[in-house]
DNA sequence: CGCGTTACGTGAAGGTTTTCACAAAGGGGT
DNA sequence: ACCCCTTTGTGAAAACCTTCACGTAACGCG
């Protein structure tokens, strides 16, 4: 079962998302036993062409057997090599709002490897208090927290809008170079961090658009 | 200005999403009192193609003139009309929890012509209370309640993923047909429904895969 | 041990979305 | 009233992604 880094430069940004869909059922897969399973059966649970994931597996590597299908622990353990995720994450939280309380306790971010091992916020009032296990620190001195008490991998940006931007240069200031970001500022940053911005409303002007018109949109993308 | 019905039964989703990026660009542009603008300009401003603004565009009628470009105001209420959002939109919750309460208190929403007017649970101790200014009700009289007190348009599920689907089944049953799905479950509903799923962990999974690759993905799709 | 069956891996075809490039059209100055 | 300049609207081309279809390899049964 040879090579795991892409074969060719450019992978779809949405194959990448399919592949954590197909680990995801293969984790259900694997959890009831399962030990052998064919593109046909994979396509039918995760809802896409067997060929999609055929193609999509093959920008990696070889990782079935030809008559048989693929095995369940071993593609599923490839899965999660290839995007990383096969360790713990840490994630650093900006912003200790409604949305970064909700964020710091929501159970479905560990349940799949990612932990929080930090907080800050400028608000007096919230520094020096414990959310859901997590110390809130001043944001001030997050670079100075972050080396030499609880440094993380990804930060999580769910500040006042007005105060995005400085938070972010804080967290590559910092020596974090992956940001999910929750609030609605289109962030500016130096080349080499990755940002994904979250944001619900836009779902829901989607939402009102297919009210509005009675859907005529044609693609269906996963997630 | 004439039609605002799409020509072509087919719009991709990806333009409709856009189309929601340009109206927040042509609101700030509006703000600040600019009265024209090009597809260069705005094309700048929203990171995208100034082709591809035409083209979206263009699925919809004739916005500009020629050698000067597109009245912001206008086009604004048009792309407003289009989308659905120029009026408001009421939310209804289920499940508040972490994330129900944060979403219920999230201003972005009202901001944008989105107001919960209702939010439910089966917890005893939470039914009844008040919440960012809304009555918590009994999951188990959604349909009694929404049609005697409190009607709503678009639902927001924030479950229990174990509950989730019970909750999109009631939400049908009063009369929802659109759905804003944070739980993780993949849910099963009548043609007709609208769902769209909201998921941040595949956005960390992303940003995973990113760090671990050095960013080989190709599309930069918005938001 | 060979043959039939199954299902992967992949080139080629098909379809969709993005970008290019230019004709046509409107505005404004002279 | 005409001409020039700008920028739209849009076919055509390019890029990209998905699906098809088949050669090929592996297993297992007789």
């Amino acid at each position: 079962m040879p090579p795991t880094k892409p074969k060719s430069p450019k992978i779809p940004k949405i194959a990448v998302i399919r592949l954590a869909l197909y680990a995801k059922h293969l984790e259900i897969l694997h959890s009831e036993g399962v030990k052998l399973v064919s593109s046909l059966e994979l396509a039918d649970l995760c809802g896409v062409n067997p060929a999609q994931i055929r193609k999509d597996l093959a920008y990696f590597g070889q990782f079935g057997t030809r008559g048989l299908g693929y095995p369940v622990a071993e593609l599923l353990a490839e899965l999660k090599r290839i995007m990383g995720t096969d360790h713990v994450w840490r994630l650093g939280l900006v912003g200790v709002g409604n949305l970064g309380r909700a964020l710091l306790r929501h159970t479905q971010f560990a349940e799949q490897g990612f932990v929080f091992t930090a907080a800050f916020d400028r608000n007096p009032e919230v520094v020096g208090t414990l959310v859901s296990g997590v110390k809130v620190s001043n944001a001030e001195q997050m670079k100075r927290v972050v080396r030499e008490r609880s440094p993380f991998d990804i930060g999580v940006l769910a500040t006042q809008p007005k105060e995005a931007q400085s938070a972010a240069d804080r967290l590559v200031e910092a020596g974090v170079s992956a940001i999910l970001n929750f609030t609605p500022v289109k962030l500016k940053l130096p080349a080499g961090v990755y940002v994904e911005n979250v944001d619900f409303t836009v779902r829901l002007h989607l939402l009102c658009y297919s009210i509005t018109h009675g859907s005529d949109v044609t693609q269906e993308h996963p997630t």
